[in-house]
DNA sequence: AGCACGCCGACT
DNA sequence: GTCGGCGTGCTC
């Protein structure tokens, strides 16, 4: 017996599948979609059948004999053989990369590395900042200083063993601990009680349901507010009457424990939570739940839409609009195409729901690609806010920089009334730019040419790029100067400066506070009981928190979010201000929104006062057609990233010129061009745009040029299909 | 990824 | 003369 085998190997160029023979007392337990460990080259690796033959036309003395059989039952259904194919026809991936990113880390064939890992270590801080600093001060290397400004930060680290960290443990600055990986279990507690739908929430309900059997996609459009979650769940409770089993995909910041909760109490343990944060032993746990038939509602973020249910009823993806279920990095798949796909493999609907859709499926729910559904009403008692933009030129003059005058009196008027606030910032740290007022030097990073964001905590430098990290440097590395001044403000010049103003208990929550796992969860769950009267944050903040005791959101800087060079920037501001303002008043007491922005006039936060989404979609919808952007055109970009700056440029040259002489005369080639962050950890970085309406050669082109840089080591290329950022 | 093969500069 | 630099190519 002879059997195709996909091996892993993470070098791009090996893709294709390899022979083995499979001894004969091995024979019984092969079947397609498992795993063996096999023989490759001088190293032993694993990989997955997916041909079985009696024969082979390959040079047999060259075939080696496998050499475990290492699952009972296959890893890759039949359904996942196929859509990897898929995926990697599509995404220009290898079929490998296809088929690990569908599995959990417990399933995927490894290369070498342990399965389980119950303990991580982590580095302790046992010295205070300062005596750290101090020792800094007489260290040369690099790496410690960049770990010590870290563990400045952090307290706590978590590591691997080096050089590095053995002299810092040897110096006392640190200790190694080691902490066994908590599992972190949403708890039912909720005060949910299932609500009849209203007739509009019922109609569309049944609207869906009538599709059961049959891949149709669905738009649901409702405003915030309207009840969506309850439609949601209504529709799933009606495919496990059928027997059948549903996903539904949220952001993983609405993975809360408030919407998990209401679930668990609907639909009790029949339901499979994955989200980020759980530990690889963690999610094979809730996979085996799944493949085990126990499981029949799977709650989770982007990578959960291609759990193995052999059944599915409905697919619901909640916040359509929202960038997360497009993976960043390789393979660059969008859960939403998989949703479709795995639709009409299974013959059931899909459930794209938002209050603020994105502009792509908007058009295709008007050219009837997508069958739209409305939902207008407010379910329950809440009611819009009442929103005001303030114009921050004006309030410039008057030397508010940070905070309106309407703003101070309002989070004033709230604190004494005993209500809760929210305030979104876009931006971390103190500020992003420290910037030398003698010499005018900005203190960027080594590595990628991108600022420092100082943070005044750790009083530390620190690359949001890299996540290098320094101590603050007394005098300017230019002229010497000590006159560093920085500008700008991000959520921790924010919190200080609200403590200059108020007496009040602020909670901030951005990547910083919240890279800890169960941190996240922490903030909500004590601003949730008013432990806190303020919570600052980031975008992070804006979806899906429910805070009934939220009565006034401010938007420190609407601008932050629109001045992104993206032609998705207004979209984004729109959707971004939509939601926060939503987050005020989802009680009986009218909540109130103060906008502050330098653009008062732009359409985007002009219509978000009104939720005025048909008049943004109009709006918009004109700009994109003028300037040829998604959804009129199609977009792909192509990504040249090497070390070598003059390379870079040579090659960008050499790929735009393929592409001009291959593509379609209609298609729009622009670049190469540096990238937004064109240096970053000291690779250069290129793209090149291509718009296009419909162009039947493209994939070949682009094909082509994969192949060939998948064998240079100097020059990267990436494809990125239908890019989120441009 | 690993490792062999192969073609060029500095040396036990 | 050889040791070793790493560029290229192959692994069933």
């Amino acid at each position: 017996m002879y059997i195709d085998v996909l091996c892993e190997l993470s070098a791009k160029a090996i893709d294709n599948v390899f022979t083995y023979h499979v001894p004969k007392d091995l024979e019984s337990g092969i079947k397609i979609g498992i795993r063996v460990s096999i023989p490759f080259g001088k190293m032993i690796l694993e990989g997955f059948v997916v041909g079985i033959n009696n024969d082979t036309t390959y040079d047999k003395s060259k075939i080696k004999d496998i050499i475990n059989v290492l699952d009972k039952e296959p890893v890759l259904s039949d359904e996942m053989l196929i859509l990897g194919k898929y995926l990697s026809d599509t995404l220009l991936c290898s079929k490998v990369s296809a088929y690990q990113v569908m599995l959990p880390k417990a399933l995927k064939a490894k290369n070498g590395s342990d399965i389980k890992i119950k303990y991580n270590r982590y580095l302790r801080k046992i010295k205070s900042n300062e005596e750290i600093d101090e020792y800094i001060k007489g260290c040369k290397y690099e790496g410690q200083v960049n770990l010590l400004c870290k563990l400045k930060e952090e307290d706590i680290l978590i590591t691997k063993m080096s050089s590095t960290i053995n002299t810092i443990i040897r110096h006392g600055l640190g200790e190694i601990v080691n902490i066994e990986e908590k599992r972190y279990h949403y708890s039912g507690l909720s005060n949910y009680q299932k609500v009849t739908l209203n007739n509009e929430q019922e109609q569309v309900a049944n609207r869906i349901i009538s599709s059961f059997d049959k891949s149709e996609t669905f738009l649901l459009y409702g405003v915030t507010g309207s009840g969506k979650t309850e439609v949601y769940m209504h529709v799933i409770e009606e495919a496990l009457k059928k027997g059948k089993e549903a996903i539904m995909l949220v952001p993983e910041i609405s993975l809360t424990p408030q919407i998990v909760g209401k679930f668990i109490s609907r639909f009790g343990d029949v339901i499979s939570v994955l989200h980020s944060r759980l530990s690889d032993s963690e999610r094979y746990d809730e996979y085996r739940k799944i493949t085990e038939g126990k499981a029949k509602i799977v709650i989770g973020t982007r990578s959960a839409i291609f759990v193995p249910f052999k059944n599915l009823g409905v697919i619901i993806i909640d916040e359509e609009h929202t960038g997360s279920y497009k993976q960043e990095n390789h393979p660059r798949y969008n859960a939403k195409s998989v949703a479709i796909w795995r639709s009409n493999y299974h013959k059931c609907p899909v459930v794209l729901g938002s209050a603020t859709p994105s502009l792509e499926s908007f058009a295709r729910a008007g050219n009837k690609v997508y069958t739209l559904l409305t939902l207008t009403k407010r379910a329950g008692v809440s009611t819009l806010p009442n929103v005001k933009i303030i114009d921050m030129k004006e309030e410039a003059k008057k030397n508010n920089f940070l905070l309106s005058d309407l703003l101070k009196e309002k989070v004033k008027e709230k604190l004494i009334l005993g209500e809760q606030i929210i305030l979104l910032l876009n931006r971390r740290g103190y500020s992003n730019i420290l910037t030398c007022r003698d010499c005018g030097n900005t203190l960027k990073c080594p590595n990628c040419d991108i600022s420092f964001t100082y943070h005044k905590t750790s009083n530390n430098l620190k690359c949001h790029y890299c996540s290098l990290s320094r101590p603050l440097p007394s005098k300017c590395p230019n002229c010497g100067s000590t006159n560093i001044k920085d500008y700008g403000v991000g959520t921790e010049k924010l919190e200080e400066e609200l403590n200059k103003l108020y007496d009040a208990k602020i909670v901030r929550m951005d990547i910083d506070t919240t890279r800890r796992k169960g941190e996240h969860e922490k903030i909500i769950d004590s601003f949730g009981n008013h432990e806190y009267d303020i919570l600052i944050g980031t975008q992070m903040i804006a979806k899906g928190l429910d805070f009934p005791s939220v009565t006034l959101v401010g938007v420190i800087s609407a601008d932050s979010s629109l001045n992104i060079p993206d032609f998705r920037s207004s979209e984004n501001t729109f959707q971004l201000l939509c939601q926060v303002s939503g987050r005020a008043g989802r009680s009986s007491i009218p909540g109130e929104v103060i906008i502050q922005t330098y653009n008062p006039n732009h359409y985007s936060i002009v219509l978000s006062k009104n939720h005025d989404y048909l008049s943004f979609y109009k709006e918009e919808m004109k700009m994109r057609k003028m300037l040829k952007y998604s959804p009129y055109y199609f977009m792909t970009l192509v990504e040249i990233s090497s070390k070598d700056y003059e390379l870079s440029f040579k090659e960008a040259g050499k790929i735009s010129t393929y592409l001009k002489n291959n593509l379609d005369m209609e298609s729009i080639i622009l670049g190469p061009s540096m990238a937004s962050m064109f240096k970053v950890n000291n690779i250069y970085h290129l793209e090149i745009i291509i718009k296009y309406r419909k162009d039947d050669n493209l994939k070949n082109a682009l094909k082509y040029i994969d192949d060939i840089y998948k064998r240079n080591n100097k020059v990267s290329v990436e494809i990125d299909f239908d890019p989120l950022k441009i």
